[in-house]
DNA sequence: TGTCATTAGTTGTTTTGGCAACTATTGTTT
DNA sequence: AAACAATAGTTGCCAAAACAACTAATGACA
């Protein structure tokens, strides 16, 4: 029972930690440069774009987005005062409603996207040769499964 | 000159902003209800520790934190409230001050770190074999360097 | 040396998000 | 059907951090 990782992969861990915080800010400040948009709010039209009808319930995008149920609420206050998304009564749950992008919210998305899309190559793309992205891959898909990877391993 | 990264290539950005988070939200609750000390409060603790000394200036605080200075201010006054650093006047610099861990805080740190290292190797660690861990370290000194991945890439 | 710019840190204000408590509705149990 | 539990969303209150404006000290230059 091995408890202690090597250092390389704790300088792993927190090379990760800074690049990610470097890369956010970088994608936030020209997103928000570019359309006025913070990443939350572009999260939310593209989890809304891919819903079937353009439309989710608060709770879905709460799950979606990894935020509280108040969190949403006053995102979608916020969105919704922008004209980027509007509410609409569920009329299958009275309690539920729906969140709705409305034109602009789509129009807004289209504007954003080839930007931020160019960000995502500068920032992370760029850096990744195939090897590093399969690797990468073959990490999430493990991760989303909780299937720790093969073998003997740290920890055990 | 290809301007659109492959729908994989994007679906691995978002697994990995989903994966960050979640495993941020999981590391912190579980440090805070450990020991009762938020992920920043760690990182300060542990940048503290390694630094000459145990102590370092806001300014250097902020650029290792990628926190702003007035983020630095209030956070270096909450743990000073709660006994973990405090402020030192620099006699070279009168602007200056150096936040100095305090022997509370070392204990605080020492107390956590096990725990924590544990919740590292859980969430990440333990998915990484040695082919992706090194896949991640030539990813993240190529980033950190600003040198984009030799050959043609997506983006040329 | 006196002026002006720069730097270190602080403070007022705003934004964002969480938790807990609340309302309204729906589901469950007896 | 009545009572109780669970769920969807909102609201009050608080914590954390950013930005801009501020003070104090230092550096640069003319």
């Amino acid at each position: 029972m091995i408890e202690v990782p090597s250092e390389v992969q704790m300088l792993t861990w927190r090379s990760f930690l800074e690049w990610h915080s470097a890369v956010i800010k970088a994608l936030e400040s020209e997103l928000m440069e570019d359309q006025g948009l913070s990443l939350t709010w572009y999260d939310v039209l593209i989890h809304l774009s891919e819903a079937s009808e353009s439309r989710l319930q608060h709770q879905a995008l709460a799950g979606s987005l990894l935020l509280s149920r108040s969190g949403v609420t006053r995102l979608v206050d916020r969105m919704a005062k922008a004209g980027l998304v509007r509410r609409e009564a569920s009329p299958e749950d009275r309690r539920a409603s729906y969140v709705v992008m409305t034109p602009q919210g789509r129009d807004a998305l289209d504007r954003a996207s080839p930007g931020h899309v160019r960000g995502i190559i500068q920032h992370f793309t760029r850096y990744l040769d195939s090897e590093d992205a399969s690797a990468l891959q073959k990490f999430f898909s493990r991760v989303l499964q909780g299937e720790p990877k093969k073998g003997r391993q740290i920890g055990d």
